[in-house]
RNA sequence: GUGGGCGUAGCCCAGAGGCUUAAGGCGCCAGGUUGUGGCCCUGGAGAUCGAGGGUUCGAAUCCCUCCGUCCACCCCA
């Protein structure tokens, strides 16, 4: 039997109100801040992710898609979205527009991993981009719109976490004195520490092994580093959010896995932390577009696994609400003679904005009225031969287990008159 | 990529070498007399016991390999 592949999943349709809801909060949420949407394809050239992400790091190394196509040209599916998009600003000269431009994106992402609950090869996220000013402003907008987008789901207790890693400046003398406080605990560090410490420097920080946090605890802090200008960046911001009052850690050990973040990191934990911590992060990303071969842009951006809230949303038993709920009607028959208005009826229904929908086969009445039941529908239409020689039809509220017999113009009224607050739970 | 747990009908699961013709619950289907759901009652369909190989007179039950899934590490969304 096929399956699908490991590592992707099928979004059934019980979910799909889930992923339409949180679609839809993602898009109203960017309208309010005015980013606008932007689409990239779904693979690129091998080299975009080599130059953007980082030759060293974990992506780039063992998770990426890459292919040879019938061309011969190298192919990679996206493992994330800043790149593509910065390709794309470059691409289409919006460095000609106004400042910054802001552009959002969602969309499947595909990275060679070894799957668990909430870590999948192909997963969907959601990203924001502010490409094209270093203000701290629109690090705090950024962080901003992903707050309201979360607060709009109705997630509860998540954690900001916030950090500075510097600049090209700063950033090598605090990777010095890293390196001159590494080298004299070099014998208690773990096996990975010990590789990290000549490859990725930074990632020693948020090593989780104890045998390694109180070397970390000991550390030179990358805050007390920081250049002037990337000082008071971190202030600036830090002023922005405390004015927006949303809370944040300090976390100096924050660090992020690819290699193009500069200044401004952060990190929105949910409030189960179980293996896989973040939800979504973000940060300032001042050299990409330049190693893209950009002139030099200095951006910010955010971005959030979807399956990743949708497992938090399940977990809080926060259900996401049917909007056709109300305008449901599932239209049964009696008969033969019922059995062939059925689909005209629907129809008409349907020109009226009402949702209809009947079955087929030969299902009996009572079998039909079960199938009624269980679809939520609201409104149950009723047809047999009686009706059909009167012109008339059975309209039957399942709620209350009411029913009359009426025009069908008359019963599309009735249901359109359905309050909100008349409507039944969703099923 | 490393280590570990688990894999029995669409879903949740009992069974731990012969008394299993693999049990139960949910869901599905049909009935409980005339054209009506949700509760209840009765009946029914549905399982190559994850796949392949091995041990044995006999394997869902033991062994090996593979696949899948979950957990930890790694890392991230």
């Amino acid at each position: 039997m096929f399956k699908a592949p490991r590592g992707t999943q099928d979004i059934l349709p019980e979910d799909q109100n889930h992923w339409r809801v949180v679609e839809a909060k993602a898009t109203e949420v960017c309208r309010l801040f005015q980013y606008k949407r932007i689409d990239t394809p779904i693979f690129e050239q091998t080299e975009l992710f080599l130059r953007g992400v980082g030759e060293g790091t974990d992506i780039v190394e063992k998770q990426m898609y890459t292919f040879e196509d019938r061309g011969g040209d190298r192919i990679t599916l996206r493992p994330e979205g800043t790149a593509p998009i910065c390709r794309a600003y470059i691409e289409h000269g919006m460095h000609n527009q106004p400042q910054p431009v802001r552009l959002y994106y969602t969309g499947p992402i595909f990275r060679y991993e070894r799957p668990q609950k909430g870590r999948m090869r192909q997963h969907h996220q959601f990203g924001v981009e502010a490409i094209g000013s270093s203000d701290p402003v629109f690090d705090a907008q950024v962080i901003d719109l992903a707050w309201r987008f979360y607060r709009s789901l109705g997630l509860k207790g998540l954690t900001l976490q916030l950090n500075s890693i510097g600049c090209s400046d700063c950033r090598p003398d605090y990777l010095a004195a890293l390196g001159y406080y590494y080298s004299d605990h070099v014998n208690n560090l773990c096996p990975d520490c010990s590789m990290r410490r000549l490859r990725s420097p930074l990632r020693l920080l948020d090593c989780k092994n104890a045998s390694c946090q109180d070397t970390v605890t000991g550390a030179p802090r990358i805050l007390d580093y920081l250049c002037q200008p990337c000082g008071s960046h971190f202030e600036e911001l830090k002023g922005y959010l405390d004015k927006r009052r949303i809370g944040y850690e300090l976390n100096p050990y924050l660090v992020r896995g690819l290699d193009y973040y500069t200044r401004t990191v952060f990190e929105i934990q949910p409030a189960e932390v179980r293996g896989q911590s973040a939800i979504g992060g973000g940060g300032r990303y001042d050299n990409l577009i330049e190693q893209l071969g950009g002139r030099p842009t200095p951006a910010v951006g955010f971005a959030t696994g979807l399956e990743r809230i949708i497992m938090n949303l399940q977990n809080q038993g926060i259900r996401s609400e049917d909007v056709w709920v109300g305008r449901k009607v599932f239209v049964v028959y009696a008969d033969e003679a019922g059995k062939r208005e059925v689909l005209a009826i629907a129809a008409t229904l349907q020109d009226n904005n009402i949702s209809a929908t009947f079955t087929s086969g030969d299902y009996s009445l009572k079998s039909q009225m079960r199938q009624a039941g269980s679809s939520g529908s609201p409104w149950v239409i009723v047809v047999g031969q009686d009706e059909v020689s009167k012109d008339s039809v059975v309209l039957r509220n399942m709620a209350k287990g009411t029913q009359e017999e009426t025009s069908l113009g008359n019963a599309i009224k009735q249901i359109g008159r359905q309050r909100p607050s008349d409507w039944p739970v969703d099923r």
